[in-house]
DNA sequence: AGCTTGAAGCTAACGAAATTAGCCATCTGG
DNA sequence: CCAGATGGCTAATTTCGTTAGCTTCAAGCT
C-alpha cells in the first residue's frame, strides 16, 4: 500500500492535465485515479467528489488564465496591452482546452468562493487593459463585458472547431483585436 | 402496452424541452423516457443513443436559432438589422439554454450532416446582417467570425451567470450592439 | 376473415461510473 | 514506543446507458 503522497493540489493539477489531454467530458474519477497511481475511492480523501473536482479545476484554470493575461499585459499599454492580453488568453484556452471547459457552467457559491476570487483576478487583468483607453465609468463595465465576451466566444468557438474551413483563424483573431482597438479608442 | 405513437422528431423535441427545463447536463435517457411516457430502452427505437440524441438536439437548436435570427433581420438593414439579429439570438439562447448548450462541443461529421446545414443557415442569417455594411471580401469573413464570437460569448456567459455584480446586463448588451455597429461602419 | 410482418413497446441483464462504508497500514508527535 | 490521524485499500450500492430478446399492435395481402 505504498503511499503515493498525494494532496488536494496534486489531484486537481493532475485532473486539469488529464482534462486537457482527453477532453473535459472524458475526465472520469477512474481515469484520474489511474493517472495518479491510486484506486478510485482514494481520490475522495483529497476531493469531495466530481462536482468538487470540477470546481477546483475551474478555479485553477481561471487563476492561471489571470496570471497569463496579467503577465502579458505588464509593461504594455493601449493597443499593445490589448493585443497581448487577447493573445495570451486565446493561447491559454487553446493549450488548456480541458481545464478551461471546466469553467463553463460553474457558478460560484459566494463571494469568498475561490472560483469568484480567480474570476475577479481575470477580470482585473482585462480591466488593466481598459485603463489604457480613456473610458468614462459608466462605459467601463460595458467595455469589460464586451472584451470578455469577445475573447471567450472566439476561444471557445475555435476550441470546439466552431469555425469551419476557410480563412485563416489567426488572421481573424488579429483582425478582431484591431477591430476592438479601433472601437475602444473611439469610445 | 399502449402505443404512444412516438417518432424521432417527437423524442428530440421533448429532449430539447427537457434540457431547457433541467439543464443540458441533467438530461438523462431515463428522465426523457419518463417525460414521453415510455420505458428507457424504447427510446432506442427512435434515436441511436445519447450521443445521437445530443447531435439531433444541437441541430434542432441551430436550426431554430437560424429561423429566429433570419426572421428578425427581415425588412431591416444596417444598424437595425444588427440589433434585431443580436437581440433575437440572445433571446433564443436565454429562453432555450439547454438545447443551445447541446451545440457546444459537437462537431459535424461532414458537409451533409444536418448539423452542418443548420450551422450554415445560422451563419447565413448573420451574413445577411453584414450585407448592410460596406465590407470588402477579405474582411467579411473576419467580421462574421467577430459577430458570432461576440453573440456566442455574451449569451453563453450570461446563461452561465458569468457576469457577477453590478451593472444591468441588458444595458451592456445594447452598448455592445452600438459598439459593433460603430466598428462595422468604420471598417 | 385469417395470416404475415414490421414497428414500437416491454422486461431482463450487463457494464461503466460515482459514491459510501468500513478496514488496515503508515507516518508523526508525544 | 505508542496513539492518533492520515491515506490507502476492498467491497458493495446506486444510477445510467445500452443490448438482447420477447410481445403486441396495426396494416396489408390472400
Amino acid at each position: 500500500m505504498a503511499r503515493v503522497g498525494l494532496d488536494t493540489a496534486a489531484v486537481v493539477a493532475a485532473g486539469a492535465a488529464l482534462a486537457d489531454e482527453v477532453g473535459f467530458a472524458n475526465l472520469t474519477m477512474g481515469s484520474l485515479a489511474e493517472r495518479v497511481g491510486v484506486r478510485t475511492p482514494s481520490l475522495y480523501k483529497h476531493v469531495g467528489g466530481q462536482e468538487d473536482l470540477n470546481r477546483r479545476i475551474a478555479a485553477l484554470a481561471l487563476s492561471e488564465a489571470a496570471d497569463a493575461v496579467g503577465g502579458a499585459v505588464q509593461g504594455h499599454a493601449g493597443r499593445d496591452a490589448l493585443a497581448a492580453a487577447a493573445r495570451a488568453f486565446r493561447t491559454f484556452v487553446l493549450e488548456h482546452p480541458g481545464r478551461y471547459a471546466a469553467t463553463i457552467g460553474v457558478e460560484p457559491s459566494g463571494p469568498d468562493d475561490p472560483l469568484s476570487i480567480a474570476g475577479l483576478r481575470l477580470l482585473g487583468a482585462f480591466t488593466a487593459v481598459l485603463r489604457g483607453y480613456r473610458i468614462e465609468e459608466p462605459d467601463a463595465d460595458h467595455a469589460l463585458r464586451m472584451l470578455r465576451s469577445l475573447c471567450h466566444g472566439f476561444a471557445t468557438l475555435q476550441a470546439a472547431n466552431g469555425f469551419q474551413w476557410g480563412t485563416d483563424i489567426d488572421e481573424s483573431f488579429e483582425w478582431l483585436i484591431a477591430f476592438a482597438d479601433r472601437g475602444l479608442r473611439a469610445t
